[in-house]
DNA sequence: ACCGCACCCTGAGCGC
DNA sequence: TGCGCTCAGGGTGCGG
């Protein structure tokens, strides 16, 4: 599930097929919730545009169009931007993927969850966005145009302060697990990282964010940043259906210490990790390195 | 204001 | 080798 390190990863990768090419034309499928925009309404939009900057808010993808207005993307659970040119693996169902060598794939061909499709007055690569599940978010802002979702996202992760989770945190009961998910406090950290970065803190997930110390705050931001950014160097986690738009793989999965890890050995003491659900989320730790 | 939870969707992975 | 079932999960919105 594409995640901060995930979406920053599709951001460096996409925006060198995307920026400066002027784009020709525009298809997508039929009108669905994905769509925050009509289908209709975003091809007229997109026509004859040329993307010059593409900035991740979040989890959130904002690309910034020639005529001041910007085309915000967003993954959700199972989506994938990516290039024509690219075979993956990870865009075949799993039942293909484990028939196929790797050697035998063949290039993707759009299919009913390819939402996205932009073609370029240049003739080279499409670029294509793909989601299964349609959890993921596309939508389309005039200039000057400006939209709740994105105005309500606190700051980046990535600068995630302790001093400033501490403050937000004060007489909050929720579970500091649920409370590192809200966008509001803190943008772009997703399941597995909040699970990861409890983890490197010591902290219980379960723990009520008021409960938790001034230095618990400051470890959990350090770990928070610290795996991050680790997860972005490795290309990130290529778990489930995240696909970068090279079609390379990231590697963070296997650096990941608790999530989907349950019943096996804490790294650090050997005690299994334990699963267990948080606001409606499955969250993992070890129950005697996190307190 | 805060919190828990249902909902949107479909593929994976189970049990038989 | 198939079928039917359950589950996952980000973000939103609603009810308590």
């Amino acid at each position: 599930m594409p995640e901060l390190p995930e979406v920053e990863v599709t951001r460096q990768r996409i925006a060198p097929l995307l920026l400066g090419r002027a784009i020709a034309e525009v298809a997508t499928t039929r009108p669905s919730y994905f769509f925050l925009t009509t289908p209709a309404r975003l091809r007229r939009a997109l026509a004859g545009r040329r993307a010059d900057a593409l900035e991740r808010r979040g989890k959130y993808l904002v690309a910034r169009l020639d005529d001041g207005s910007r085309l915000v993307l967003h993954l959700g659970m199972t989506g994938q931007l990516f290039s024509s040119a690219v075979s993956s693996p990870r865009l075949l169902r799993a039942s293909a993927r484990a028939i196929l060598a790797p050697e035998a794939q063949a290039p993707f061909t759009p299919d009913e969850h390819t939402h996205l499709r932009l073609r370029f007055a240049d003739g080279g690569p499409e670029v294509w966005m793909r989601d299964a599940r349609k959890f993921g978010k596309v939508l389309w802002l005039a200039a000057g145009a400006s939209d709740e979702r994105l105005d309500r996202l606190g700051p980046d992760a990535l600068e995630a302060s302790g001093a400033a989770l501490f403050a937000a945190g004060r007489g909050r009961r929720v579970a500091v697990k649920s409370f590192l998910l809200d966008q509001a406090v803190l943008a772009g950290v997703g399941n597995i990282y909040a699970d990861e970065a409890l983890f490197g803190a010591g902290v219980r997930p379960a723990r009520a964010a008021g409960r938790v110390t001034r230095a618990e705050w400051e470890r959990i931001a350090v770990a928070l940043r610290r795996v991050l950014a680790r997860s972005i160097e490795t290309g990130g986690s290529s778990i489930s259906d995240f696909v970068a738009p090279d079609g390379r793989d990231g590697a963070y999965q296997d650096e990941r210490r608790v999530y989907d890890r349950a019943g096996a050995p804490c790294l650090a003491c050997g005690t299994p990790i334990r699963r267990r659900v948080i606001g409606a989320r499955s969250s993992h730790y070890c129950p005697r390195c996190q307190r």
